[in-house]
DNA sequence: ATAAAATACTTTGAAACTCTAACAAAATTA
DNA sequence: TAATTTTGTTAGAGTTTCAAAGTATTTTAT
């Protein structure tokens, strides 16, 4: 299961640099395995990230979406096209601009969004549970601060 | 940017979750960019990790390679065609057991390993300068601890 | 010793995801 | 009102991935 694919070593003597790259891509590998969930059959990862997008409550036009999931408009309507097929996602003409196609959520797309976020919550407080709570603010902090580092340069 | 494709939040709101998902996805684009190096020109991140699944100094079956990426056999079979017609990474058969194919890198690969990582190594740096060498530990720690989590279970 | 099974890899064919370029429709601007 | 811009779709192609089938070599069992 190639935890990081760079040179085994003991974990005190990881760099941070390969630890970031380990752990997302561990992150990664697990997100991709809950996917068999009721809610979530025969879904992507992709479209989960789609959905997503879309947002639980929202109306926004392609657009805003496929800037949300930083790719074209292109790659955007196909992915639309099945998860409208599928009936999770709804497309509607605007009526003030009849140019833009606005997105929403079906109940169905509500229901995977929420089961994702539900796994997604869990996974994560169980994976932190073994932190003490100095720990976990030290990794909140330094999470948000490489963050916006390389936002700030996206 | 889309920059996490959640919505927007105040930094200090951001719960780890979100922060996990946004930073990995940050430091993807930010790491893709940065392939327009000299030494990595018309590599895509796929395949430098192939490269950094190679292995600076080793030689390695096929194998043990596809085993660190987690990928198939077919799908390093032709990452390797792609690298090795570009000249990064060199086949060789082996003579103890004529059925496994050992892969190593070129200069060229070396090179190119090497750029990747300085570049990687460099942002972390940079993006980790205003912590503390403690918080620094400590984060290495918390980071160890969320990976052999999920590793666990992966 | 040799037949059967296992191992290491490649090839083939297909699916998912992405993009650019060309197109169409509606809105804005000159 | 004509030209331009904005919004989205379609068409065509490239990349990455996999499962299944095939080849070559080695190991195991008889």
């Amino acid at each position: 299961m190639a935890s990081s694919a760079y040179p085994a070593m003991a974990a005190h003597n990881l760099e941070l640099d390969d630890l970031f790259s380990g752990t997302f891509q561990s992150v990664m590998r697990i997100e991709e395995r809950a996917l068999d969930n009721r809610y979530t059959q025969g879904l992507t990862i992709t479209d989960i990230h789609t959905i997503v997008a879309v947002g639980l409550y929202e109306r926004n036009p392609m657009n805003v979406c496929a800037t949300r999931l930083d790719v074209t408009l292109a790659t955007l309507t196909t992915a639309v096209n099945k998860l409208e097929k599928l009936g999770y996602v709804r497309r509607e003409r605007s009526q003030e601009d009849r140019r833009k196609v606005l997105l929403s959520l079906t109940t169905q797309g509500r229901k995977a969004y929420r089961a994702h976020l539900l796994f997604h919550k869990r996974m994560i407080s169980e994976a932190l549970n073994g932190l003490t709570s100095e720990e976990q603010r030290v990794l909140a902090h330094a999470l948000a601060k490489v963050k916006s580092f390389f936002d700030a340069r996206a």
